[in-house]
RNA sequence: GCGGACGUGGCGGAAUGGUAGACGCAGGGGACUUAAAAUCCCUUGAGCUUGCUCGUGCGGGUUCGAGUCCCGCCGUCCGCACCA
């Protein structure tokens, strides 16, 4: 064995011979147990970035020890292939957004090839490939076919100069992100996805997921935002001519109705619209609630502002009263439906409200014991209690007087119990080329007719320019025109193409099955799913993985398939992150003729390449003189603090930055990057290597102390991947290896050798397989990556002897080594006859002994 | 505002209610070396009177015993948000 490992050469080794052998090509005929271990597949940027390493060395760390603990491990990768970086480009650098996305992928799956991952490889796929899309076209098909698909016309937020929808995120302060142009609404014929009709099964199901972690159960929960209550109508007392007689609004607090002081609606909705037409006031103030902001810190400071338009509306539950009506700017017209009853005394929005326009306050919920109608002071009265100053419903608490409105309501046909949803329909509609076309054509005598099956994949041009603003498959010569499927007229396709989030809802399955004249095999989708561990960034906790769940059961609807949910187990990985380095610098903005027209200062940044850390501060390499240490904040281009993992694995070789991602930080939680860090890890890698230089076959002798610390390491390693808990089976390792390097030579410390190889063969394969070539050879000759994991005897890992606490008064003042097992009375004799015990007892007499076997004895004086 | 997570040495972090600070990084001292790198050994929570005191954001409580459980604060981060 050579001095040192050299990763430069042994890296590319043993991964062309886990190519050449495919070690990681999942087996669907394997008679083993299975696993399904999948990480969220990378948009194709351009390169691997290092919170990819992070992420895919988890799974991949899984994965291996799947493999060695007998499990046929599926571990595939593909790529997110389809999305508006690569039009971006398109337009920006004159490139083909396919052939700037093939050559992407290509760059990046070298890279991931270079950190050594056991990936099935030949399961790859794109989503931007026909043999992908062709077959997401036919599922959004099948799903149009079972009902799940339609067509409406939608507002979306269109910008003027770039021809194009933008997202919500994609406007800021009212204009487009790119354009800056400012941002129109526009009513656009969209294609929706139902997934209101599975909020229910959404929301229920999420209850089954006893592997995710509460955190993104709650968010999907809040998102889905399931709120029950009555939808009631109120009608217009006198109704001038042409307006609606009646209009309908939801509440959750039906039991407060008798403290109602007045109803409002949305400044969008229909009656206040219908008012506009005769009244400029209205129209006015309709335009003023339109202008206001919607930014967090806006909405928080918005005052409530309401019109009065002079009308009432009768109260349902006595006709003796009547309420005014407004319009205000604090109803949502997407929410419910748009209008609102408002019971100042119990919400705080309709008390703001009715303080300003000096409307009734009425208690109708007694706080304690405060019964009185009269409702003082601004905050609203929001618990629980007994209804008052409410007929019918005195006496009674929040939740019955509920059901008995609602129950009412029903009898006398004016309302109904209703369940109204925060989640909306999933509009896929996108103005875009780089998609998945959607499968349709408009005919002038048809109408929308799919196409048909046999005519898939309908394929993206390539000819397409970039040039001009808008979506080239709307303006290209001759890809819309086809004839019409069902009468052979001249039609149009559908120059729309499908949100990239339809393109990760499934690829989890086509993983799972390949076949090529359908998108997936429903037995061999039964065979690996669900899957069993999948890793990803918290930022998909809603969209995608509230898309993909879904989507699976919308297909289990229609029968293509019988999963229900498809990832048994989720993890969120933390960030990697890393110090910022900046200064302050003054930035004088200087006219044409010298005067100064502005001062700013500016955080200039500098990478971490450009700076010298000590322990004391951080200089610059060019100047030698002090730069300011920011924030620990994640790796970003603009604020320059990212390391390209290309680099350190040329440095330091792939196992060393593998060991440095699951070493230190939980893996939930962010990573800070450090060049001490790494070059440590680099460290340990050789430290492993000399000890495997130390191993002996012919070694002869027992050390039964160093056999046991190897068994709690295999046990205790094993434990911790499972858990995923990699930063503590990251220790458990360094005990034992300073362990076996502190033990004197001996069989046992052999073998301790070999099984230190193999706790770190998942972690560091590299390495493990250098190092088993030598120390393995004679047991089976193959590749650690087909080893097993190291058995022991559970029995064995019992101590057999414990170090005992003693406490005086819950006071540490003495330990005791003693056999384990020791009774009660000999420990505390033990304890009783310690010179520092009876120091600390000072001649006070012990009233209580409490002991713990094999932990620890406390006297209490 | 609502919901959630978190607060432990210089830093990342360990710790089924039972010896707080495992393990790593950084620091200090030493060995080897002409020297450096590499490697190895010792040391490293604070304070003082060197065997004692204090120490897990703050204040209470439960307990023989609390980083851990309960109550009330403070702070940081994340998600959602005029959701009726």
């Amino acid at each position: 064995m050579s001095e040192r490992f050299d990763p430069s050469s042994a890296d590319a080794r043993w991964q062309r011979e886990w190519d050449e052998r495919q070690c990681f090509r999942a087996d669907d005929a394997s008679a083993k147990p299975r696993s399904y271990v999948l990480e969220m597949f990378p948009y194709p940027s351009g390169r691997i970035h290092i919170g990819h390493v992070r992420n895919y060395t988890m799974g991949d760390v899984l994965a291996r020890y799947k493999r060695m603990q007998g499990f046929e491990v599926l571990h595939p990768m593909g790529w997110d292939a389809f999305g508006m970086p690569a039009e971006n480009a398109a337009m920006e650098k004159g490139v083909h957004p396919g052939g700037w996305t093939r050559d992407n992928i290509a760059n990046m799956k070298a890279q991931l090839k270079r950190l050594g991952f056991a990936l099935d490889w030949s399961r790859e796929l794109a989503t931007c490939e026909p043999e992908y899309y062709g077959h997401e076209q036919a599922l959004f098909l099948d799903l149009y076919a079972g009902g799940l698909v339609y067509r409406k016309e939608s507002a979306v937020n269109w910008d003027p100069v770039d021809m194009t929808v933008l997202a919500n995120e994609q406007v800021i302060d009212g204009r487009g992100w790119r354009s800056g142009a400012l941002v129109e609404k526009r009513k656009l014929s969209q294609w929706f996805l139902r997934i209101t009709d599975f909020a229910d099964e959404l929301l229920e199901g999420l209850g089954t997921l006893d592997g995710w972690p509460e955190k993104v159960r709650l968010m999907q929960e809040n998102w889905i935002g399931k709120s029950q209550g009555l939808q009631f109508r109120f009608d217009v007392i006198d109704p001038p001519a042409g307006l609606p007689a009646s209009f309908d609004v939801f509440t959750t607090r039906p039991d407060t109705m008798f403290g109602a002081s007045f109803a409002a609606v949305a400044a969008e909705h229909p009656l206040a619209l219908k008012l506009a037409e005769g009244d400029a006031a209205v129209a006015a103030f309709i335009e003023e609630c339109r202008k206001g902001g919607t930014t967090a810190a806006e909405l928080e400071t918005a005052e409530k502002k309401g019109y009065d338009t002079g009308l009432r509306v009768a109260h349902p539950l006595d006709s003796a009263q009547s309420l005014p009506v407004y319009i205000a700017n604090f109803v949502l017209m997407d929410y419910g439906t748009g209008a609102v009853f408002a019971c100042p005394a119990h919400d705080q929005r309709d008390l703001d409200f009715a303080r300003k326009y000096g409307l009734p306050v009425r208690r109708v919920v007694a706080d304690g014991q405060n019964t009185a109608a009269e409702y003082a002071g601004n905050e609203a009265y929001t618990g629980d209690g007994m209804l008052v100053n409410s007929g019918f419903l005195d006496g009674m608490e929040v939740e019955a007087a509920k059901a008995a409105v609602i129950a009412r309501a029903e009898g006398e046909g004016w309302g109904k119990g209703q369940t109204v949803w925060r989640l909306r329909d999933w509009g896929v509609s996108r103005q875009r080329y780089w998609g998945t076309p959607i499968p349709f054509i408009h005919c002038e005598a048809c109408g929308i007719v799919p196409v048909p099956k046999d005519q898939l994949p309908v394929t993206l041009p390539e000819d397409v320019d970039f040039s001009t603003p808008g979506n080239p498959l709307l303006r290209h010569p001759t890809w819309k025109h086809v004839d019409c499927p069902t009468c052979g007229q001249p039609a149009q396709r559908e120059t729309d193409t499908l949100d990239t989030f339809v393109d990760s809802s499934w690829y989890f399955l086509r993983f799972a099955s390949q076949p090529a004249d359908k998108p997936f095999d429903p037995e061999e989708i039964a065979r690996w799913l669900p899957v069993e561990q999948y890793i990803g960034g918290i930022e998909h906790a809603i969209l995608h993985l509230l898309y993909a769940r879904f989507w699976t059961r919308a297909l289990k609807r229609i029968g293509k398939l019988d999963v229900a949910e498809p990832f048994a187990s989720l993890f969120t990985q933390g960030m990697v992150t890393h110090e910022t380095y900046y200064r302050s610098v003054r930035k004088d903005f200087t006219r044409e003729d010298g005067s100064i027209a502005d001062v700013l200062t500016l955080d200039e940044m500098y990478s971490p390449f450009e700076v010298i850390r000590t322990s004391e501060g951080a200089t610059l390499k060019a100047d030698g003189q002090p730069v300011q240490i920011g924030k620990v904040i994640k790796m970003s281009k603009s604020k320059k603090n990212v390391v390209d993992p290309d680099e350190i694995v040329a440095t330091y070789g792939a196992d060393a930055i593998r060991w440095f991602m699951l070493s230190d930080s939980p893996p939930e939680r962010d990573l800070p990057w450090s060049e001490a860090g790494i070059e440590g890890c680099g460290r340990f890698v050789q430290r492993l290597w000399r000890l495997f230089g130390q191993y002996d076959a012919a070694a002869s002798g027992e050390d039964k102390a160093l056999d046991r610390k190897r068994d709690q390491a295999v046990a205790a390693v094993a434990e911790d991947i499972e858990a995923l808990s990699f930063n503590k089976a990251v220790a458990r390792i360094y005990e034992l290896a300073s362990a076996v390097e502190k033990a004197a030579p001996s069989a046992s410390r052999s073998q301790a050798i070999r099984t230190l190889l193999l706790l770190v063969a998942p972690m560091m394969p590299h390495l493990a397989e250098e190092g088993w070539a030598t120390i393995g050879a004679g047991d089976s000759g193959g590749l650690v990556a087909d080893a097993a994991w190291p058995v022991f005897d559970p029995a064995l890992l019992v101590e057999d002897e414990v170090t005992v606490a003693v406490q005086v008064k819950g006071k540490l003042r003495d330990t005791l080594t003693v056999a384990k097992g020791t009774s009660r009375e000999d420990l505390e004799a033990l304890a009783l006859a310690s010179d520092k015990v009876q120091r600390a007892l000072d001649g006070a007499e012990v009233k209580k002994v409490i002991v713990v076997p094999d932990r620890l004895v406390n006297l209490v004086a």
